[in-house]
DNA sequence: CGTATGCTTGAATCACGTCAACTGATGTGG
DNA sequence: CCACATCAGTTGACGTGATTCAAGCATACG
């Protein structure tokens, strides 16, 4: 119950974004197993579909995606982005086997955890566990609406909508909303990740641009004007369950 | 530790399908605590997306879906399906929560179990959380592939796809695999499924029927040829985490 | 009976995919 | 340094998968 006391975590380990949802106190005991880094260089992949891993990532730098690979190869579709304070793979602690590849999509630095020292942690801190649990609740809720998003709505309002989630979870990610994020994510990112081809994409980029809502240029996306870009994709962030957000669902 | 002794479950719930994920022995002290049972008509609302739940359920009988009504209304997409043996919103345990409507697609009967005596079980019970996390876990996989399936796949092979997991799934549910299933879902559940409009779906099964894959008619799944069937959605069960299953990822 | 619901089909339209060519920036090796 | 390759982005022309609108036909039901 001593809050912020104990063991300091490493220096480059903010407990910033989604990762809020673990309270200061259970941060103190879980931050510090984080033992090493890794950098990946973009377009290299992470963990492979299939891999029985025996350690989690914890997101620091840079974007990484879960992508599931098709049958004829050449062409992946991602299912879910993870940005800065996002634990990438904590399903694979309970469930050990990946059912999709992680893949580096910008150049990327992750903090591992072993299971071994994770599970020795939460076999004693039932809260702690709930929280994870939680986390990885979220990544679901957010995967529902990726299928939704990408089952219903047209390229306009679909890319309108990716682009609102993107500006939610970083602006929780650096703690402030911005209005130019530095991603440098591709147009056929984009298209992997919408289920759009990526000459759809840059048509649909055109149109958001002449339109006033966003542009996105050299991986730099800006948000021209926020309430048109959320009117235009049907955008409503309760799904993200954002760490200190009073939104109701 | 002992092995089936104790209060014995009521004789409505039986250990098959995906609560298999949960062990024999733990079922034991889980079991009991379904202490209610509800019934639904189909196309009844069952939770409203933003409610927040003191409970949660366990489908013994029909269909349920998870949906995300769209901002005008009238339409709605599903995001999941779930059969018996499937928690229904066990998320909601430790979220709350709820980011979408649960509705009852056929005539569907639950076991409900309050948070309240969940939690006080699994309070002190690591390993039962943990193989309840499993299970929410599962559903985040599967609503992954639907995510893959309805953002890359087309009509004949996404519609296939969705069978073929249909099929595994209630081969699992029912402990064993048929050539036929009674569903009761109708051609808009498929299209609210699969992201397709009803006409759409309704060519594409004809496509399917003189195919020879499968043919489905007043809610009447008839598997006509697996292996075909598999061929056209390019399909591969691994990511349904199946019980007692030794499939490889 | 009439009305509602689910299924089926045709014709017109449109969103999106495909193919292809071209640009500009960056990089590399001779 | 230039020749060349590579990759992200852009645009045009064309084809097609899917939506939309519409009509018709069942079966079930009050």
């Amino acid at each position: 119950m001593t809050p912020d006391a104990g063991h300091p975590a490493p220096s480059d380990l903010k407990r910033k974004g989604m990762i809020e949802h673990v309270s200061p106190h259970h941060w103190n005991a879980l931050g510090p197993l984080f033992a090493e880094r890794h950098t990946y260089a973009a377009n290299t992949v992470i963990s492979r579909r299939g891999a029985t891993l025996d350690h989690s990532l914890l997101l620091l730098d840079g974007v990484v995606a879960r992508s599931i690979p098709r049958a004829n190869m050449q062409h992946s579709t991602f299912v879910a982005l993870q940005f800065k304070g996002d634990f990438v793979d904590l399903h694979a602690f309970p469930l050990k086997q990946l059912d999709h590849d992680v893949v580096a999509v910008t150049a990327a630095t992750v903090a591992v955890i072993q299971h071994a020292a994770l599970k020795q942690l939460l076999d004693g801190d039932i809260e702690l566990s709930r929280m994870l649990w939680s986390l990885t609740l979220v990544d679901a809720s957010i995967h529902r609406h990726w299928a939704m998003r990408n089952s219903s709505m047209r390229g306009f309002a679909r890319v309108a909508n990716f682009f609102s989630e993107i500006d939610a979870r970083l602006a929780a990610a650096l703690g402030q909303q911005q209005d130019t994020y530095t991603i440098g994510i591709t147009q056929t990112d984009i298209a992997d990740a919408t289920g759009l081809t990526p000459v759809h994409v840059n048509r649909v980029l055109r149109d958001l641009r002449e339109d006033g809502c966003c542009a996105i240029a050299s991986g730099q996306l800006t948000i021209m004007d926020r309430a048109r870009l959320h009117r235009r994709g049907d955008f409503d962030p309760a799904y993200l369950y954002l760490p200190n957000s009073d939104a109701e669902l």
